[in-house]
Parts: structure tokens; C-alpha cells; sequence
DNA sequence: AAAACTCTTTGATGTAGATCAACCAGCATG
DNA sequence: CATGCTGGTTGATCTACATCAAAGAGTTTT
């Protein structure tokens, strides 16, 4: 289990040169306000599988995540567990005002936060308005997908699930490199068919099930368990059940 | 159909009197603040079963929730639904910065909504910062309970999701007259099977031998086809699978 | 007071996905 | 190079819920 620490902790003060600099809750912010925000930030770096937070255990701080995925989940009492959010970069995570995490945060591949302790953030909300306005832009885009998620988990068949997954990761996948939602698209799933199963409320043979028949019918290719490629992104978009054009806001 | 129109309609323009004035957006605004709101405001009124807006339409207000019940729905192509809000009074409907409405809203119950045109609203969020605080506060609360449903509608059994459901009703009305939430509890059902379905991602005749499986087991008694009686709240709490503490945030 | 609605209940049957159980591939460890 | 470990695949069987179908109860309409 030797992994590489991310470079960035080790470097990285700098916001003006930060990756998520234009998409995080400092997104607004002026040079001014950037600057206090780097007198209260630090970053923390954790390895997959590591939890950052257990669900109801005090967090004193929130942070946007910088690079690698976390996810949030909720577990019952006798086991059942529900993922309820994917963070990827420049997502957040904490609820200001609130001590304590709500869900279960886990790092799903190697990971880096920067966290800000809750007091001063909360403090620094008031008093800079672009903060909270940010924010409030980014939790009304997560209750959007979390309202998207709702309909794939009430509603959708085993495989409409798997394809609406993949498309979301491979959409973002894109998003990230800048590259083109058509044609060929090719990613590294960051999540293993358990973490899978758990987002889409299914279990995880279920999950590797869809997977081998959307295999064998070519909608998707793979290289090792991990790579995926999608040789037609429209014709895996069609087995979403989604609208062929708006659908998912991601 | 003939109904009687909610009195507030004609009468109220005096937000200081109003029945959601401590919980709504306008929560945390001072008198002068206030004083602007009522300036752009206007209600209207909706029967039961109308639609307020279909998804996709232009939306170009705002709202508070003032008596009723809304729901938000999302439909597939082929027709298959899935309620993802359930909107009670206080609560707000709609999303400053964007023209369009993402899901059918639709009245559950007689309605009354306090309404404010999006634009003037969105310049108000800029210079009234209590408005944007409360409206963060609201969002986040929204997620968290969409993200209790996410656990619902992945994990939970029939006979769970319709304990969870009687539950957090019987939770919120009995807020709303100030009750305690212990032993027996009455209310109306604001929904009929097929909204329960809708949200529950059930067909409604699963929700019928659901609810009469719990009459069976004197869980929850009926007068007619919508007033329910639960006699012992914590009984049928256990049948939820949640925490038997803390729960629902509601 | 019969007809037509809407909402609900109940029964018979079918099926998607869960559960139980092997087994395989890739890797790290003694 | 056997050993165990983690993550993944595949098969056989079971079951909770969906689907299809009919009928009751409470309305409003004629």
C-alpha cells in the first residue's frame, strides 16, 4: 500500500494557481478575499479507502476537495448502506453551522482536501459575501442531482443505473480534460463494483452482471477491470432512460 | 369541486401576521427588509390537483409555501414518475437564476403560495444578505432530506418506506400544531396511494397492502380512506429501520 | 336512483434483482 | 512458490414487489 502523497501539499499555498481555483466556494472571491482565505486553509491528504469523517462524529472544518473522489454515505443499523453523494474536485463538504458530519465521508481513491476550520469559515461567510453566495449556487446544483439520483434509485432498472453511471463519470471524466461528450470516451472507473453497487442500491453481483451484458453487447469495452471505453457515448446515453438530450445537469 | 378560496388571499398583505413568517426565506428579515418584500409580493391560490408548473416551462417567480402542500416531480419518457420533494409550509419552491422550472410542481392540496418575481427577488438576494443566509440554511436542510430519501428509496423495504413516510407526516403536521410526538398522533394523509407511490418508487398497489398489512397489525388505524390514527408513534417508528433515536432531521 | 368517476382494496401470477455459493485473477507476504 | 487477501465474475435458486385483473366504496352527475 505505497502510494505517492499528492505534490500539492507540499507546495501548494498559492490560490491564484490552484486547480479548482474557478470552481470551488472560493470561486467569487477577489484577491483580497482569496488572501484571508489562505491565512485559514490547510490541506489534508488521505489514501484510498481511508474515512475522513464517520457519520455523527465531530467535524470541525469544511473543505473543498482539491484532487481524487469522497464519497458520503448513510448505513443502517443492520448494515444496509445508501451512498448518498460523490464529491469530485471542487466539490465541498461540511455544513457550516453544523458540528457534527451527517454522513459518512470517505475517500473512494487517493485524496486531497482543503479544509478551512468551520469557526473561522463560518465567521468569514458574513463577512464575505461572495463565500456564501457561491456556496449556496453549489449546495442548489448538489440538491439538483440529488433529485436526479432519486429518479435512478426509485424508478430505473438495473441497467438504466449502470449506463446513468457511467455516463455521469465519463461526462465528468470529460468535463475535467476538456474533451468532447461524443464518440470514443475513455476513463478509469474510481470506484469498485461494491462502492457501485452501493450508490446505484443494488448489490454488487448485480452490478458485475450489468456490466458483462452491457460488455457483450459492445456498449462498452474494458481494459483490465478498472479502464473503461465507451466506443458510442450516445448509444450508452440511450440505455439511461433519460431525455436523449437534456438529462443529467452534472 | 367547488372550494372555499383560502381567506389570506383577499385579505393578508401584512407579512409581520403571517403563518410562516419565522420559518419561510424571509425568516431572518428586519421590519425595513420586510417592507421591501411585501413591495414585490403577490399570492396565489391553487385547488388540489393542479399544476403549478410543468418542468421545462418558464418559471419566472419565486415562492413561498404558505398553506397546502406542493409536490416537485420528475417524469421519464415512457411515463414512469418519481416524486422527489414533497414542499410544506414554509417551504420554497423554485431556484433564483434560473428561468426554468426542473420539475412539475403540482398541488397536492388546496394551496396557497406567497409569490415573488424572480428578477427583483435575485437583485434583492445582492443587497439583502438575510435573504441569501436563510435561503443557504433552507437549501441545505432540502439536501439533507433529499439525501434521508436517497437511503429510502435504495435500501428501505415496502413496509419500511410506508412506516417512513406515515412517520415523517405525522412528525411535521404534529410540528406544525405544536404537539408532542409521542403516543397516539392523528392527522389526514395530504396524498393518495398514487402520490405515496410516486414517492415511495412503489406502485400503488403495493402501497395499499402495505398500509393495510400495518391496519392489520394495529400499527395504524384508519377513519375513512384518509385520516390516520397511529396509536403508539415509537411502535411504529421500529418498523422504519432508521435510528431509533435521532432519524429524520425533518 | 342509476350512471359514471375517482380512489382504494384484494387476488392471481410473473419477474427483476437479491441471496447463497463457487470460483478466478492479480498481488502482496512469509 | 505456496498462502492468503481483495476485488471481480458467474451460476442456481429464492422472493419481494410488479403486473394484470376485478371489484368495492364514496363521490358527483344526470
Amino acid at each position: 500500500m505505497t502510494r505517492v502523497t499528492p505534490k500539492i501539499q507540499a507546495a501548494g499555498h498559492d490560490c491564484t494557481a490552484c486547480p479548482i481555483r474557478h470552481r470551488a466556494v472560493c470561486a467569487r472571491c477577489e484577491a483580497d478575499e482569496l488572501q484571508v482565505l489562505e491565512q485559514i486553509k490547510y490541506y489534508r491528504s488521505f489514501e484510498a479507502g481511508q474515512t475522513v469523517v464517520w457519520a455523527g462524529d465531530t467535524m470541525d472544518f469544511v473543505a473543498s476537495v482539491v484532487t481524487g473522489i469522497a464519497t458520503l454515505s448513510q448505513t443502517m443499523e443492520d448494515g444496509r448502506r445508501q451512498m448518498v453523494g460523490l464529491l469530485l474536485p471542487s466539490d465541498f463538504a461540511g455544513r457550516p453551522g453544523r458540528a457534527t458530519s451527517a454522513y459518512d465521508v470517505t475517500a473512494a481513491t487517493d485524496l486531497v482536501m482543503c479544509c478551512f476550520r468551520r469557526k473561522p469559515f463560518e465567521s468569514l461567510m458574513l463577512s464575505t459575501p461572495h463565500i456564501g453566495q457561491r456556496l449556496l449556487e453549489m449546495t442548489l446544483d448538489e440538491l439538483d442531482a440529488a433529485r436526479e439520483w432519486m429518479l435512478l434509485l426509485g424508478r430505473k432498472t438495473a441497467r438504466e443505473k449502470i449506463a446513468s453511471l457511467l455516463c455521469i463519470i465519463a461526462r465528468r471524466d470529460a468535463s475535467l480534460q476538456l474533451s468532447q461528450t461524443h464518440g470514443e470516451l475513455r476513463f478509469d472507473l474510481p470506484l469498485t463494483r461494491e462502492a457501485m453497487s452501493e450508490y446505484l442500491g443494488l448489490t454488487l453481483e448485480t452490478v458485475s452482471r450489468q456490466m458483462s451484458s452491457l460488455r457483450r453487447e459492445g456498449l462498452i469495452l474494458t481494459e483490465g477491470k478498472r479502464h473503461i471505453i465507451i466506443p458510442d457515448f450516445d448509444r450508452l446515453l440511450e440505455e439511461t432512460g433519460d431525455d436523449s438530450d437534456g438529462g443529467f445537469l452534472v
